[in-house]
DNA sequence: CGTGTTCTTGATGCCTTTCAAAAAGGGTGG
DNA sequence: CCACCCTTTTTGAAAGGCATCAAGAACACG
């Protein structure tokens, strides 16, 4: 079913990484790629639901996301939580835990996922052996900050047609880039609750106002899996411009 | 009044800035203040109000927040702001705009500021030639999205009592590591505008909600100064525990 | 085919927004 | 020093969006 199993407990060779042909990513130098190769400590399979950094962890370590999805959160004393973004295959999992003495936020697997795991102890290596590498995990730390920029917004300012909306497109783009698109469709493997605790939403709230879009034929979704109808309809109502999604590093 | 005057287009002399001599940074070798202070293009003053980046930008420049308060946000089409964060003495100013190629933000002076400009082509050049520096860089970026993450858990999770408590503590613990608060109180230059826009509040719920908190005990204002009568039950109603506030890289 | 989880729907109430206008500051010029 | 104007803050009243409570429906699983 993956390529685990085929290639032994590291996985796809670096070189040879499928996620790397994808048009999301950047070329890299073989160079680069050997060293991303040798850093490379474990190809590991997690189950839904795992615990991928615990809050609060002080050992954790870098990832990049392989296959599937994940997300990030924080959970406030008296239980509730706030899902602060989502991780897609090729993004980087646990930069802020691994450069920070203590993780402040969880980690967990919202479907089956394959990560390719970097030992914490080599990041700092990385930084002295090669910048060009450490360059590229600072800009994608700006990325990711400028996603959870875009949510607080979501949070802060948009009503609850109006915060669905906008995550519907975003996520949509972020798999289209991956190819994870076909005929408007994409995987979608939040629970309402899920959905609703990324939004700021109650769940109850969340049913009522997710529906109300789907019979006003912005998407539909069966089977795990959501179709955008009306992009055009969905991102006015999210009052999201396209934005030019360029290129991005994968290590 | 500040010290550009005597010390002419640059400011003080890296090797010597005060802010370096405070319990909230870390210490740094020679050889790193010097390459900082040959990076350091220019000491800029600008006065409340004045657009440090302005959203969409392309060539936004890297700062250091030398003194002076000042905000990130973000702008909706239809106007509505969501103010992401606060940026105090010390901290990185632009850095994911002075990496990505457009800023996805804008970021404003609250009060006078001095900023320590540092060209955005340089940035690169840091990469190469200081690991020591660039790693920090990364920590600081990583610690900045660390604060968004809360704002953002405060926005999606707390009502509008605990969100202005949480704000407070957290610009006072902040303010405190500075050294900027003496009898418990610091200087608050946020209009309620601002508040409301960073807490996603309306001006007036923040108004009535602020002044609630107020007769309630927790602190008082008056001439543009903060003061925390009840800093227990101000975190306590924030649910924020205490967290070590480690000293951080200035850059 | 039970049993637990997730999703849906209805009813009620309150937190927050919106509308509106008065009060309080702050700065300027006469 | 006061009159005047503009911005910011405060307060009141009404409406609405969202949360909470509750329970039934749909679904997954062993």
């Amino acid at each position: 079913m993956t390529d685990t199993a085929q290639n032994g407990r590291n996985g796809v060779p670096c070189l040879a990484c499928p996620l790397r042909l994808k048009p999301a990513f950047k070329d890299k130098t073989d160079d680069e790629v050997r060293f991303i190769q040798s850093m490379k400590l474990e190809h590991r399979h997690l189950a839904p639901g795992a615990d991928i950094i615990h809050p609060g962890q002080e050992d954790a370590e870098l990832y990049t996301l392989f296959s599937g999805w994940a997300f990030r959160y924080q959970l406030l004393p008296d239980g509730r939580r706030q899902i602060l973004n989502f991780l897609l295959p090729g993004d980087l999992v646990g930069l802020q835990a691994s450069l920070l003495s203590a993780a402040q936020h969880g980690i967990e697997a919202l479907t089956e996922v394959e990560l390719c795991v970097f030992p914490r102890k080599r990041v700092w290596d990385l930084f002295v052996r090669m910048p060009s590498l450490s360059y590229e995990i600072a800009w994608l730390g700006s990325r990711e900050e400028s996603l959870i920029d875009q949510n607080l917004t979501s949070v802060g300012q948009r009503n609850a047609g109006e915060r669905i909306a906008a995550l519907v497109i975003s996520l949509y783009r972020r798999a289209d880039a991956l190819g994870l698109v076909a005929e408007n469709g994409f995987r979608f493997p939040l629970s309402q609750q899920q959905l609703a605790d990324a939004l700021g939403l109650s769940l109850v709230h969340t049913s009522k106002t997710w529906s109300r879009l789907r019979k006003a034929g912005l998407f539909s979704t069966s089977d795990g899996r959501l179709t955008l109808l009306n992009p055009r309809l969905t991102s006015r109502m999210a009052l999201l411009y396209e934005r030019e999604v360029e290129p991005r590093p994968l290590i």
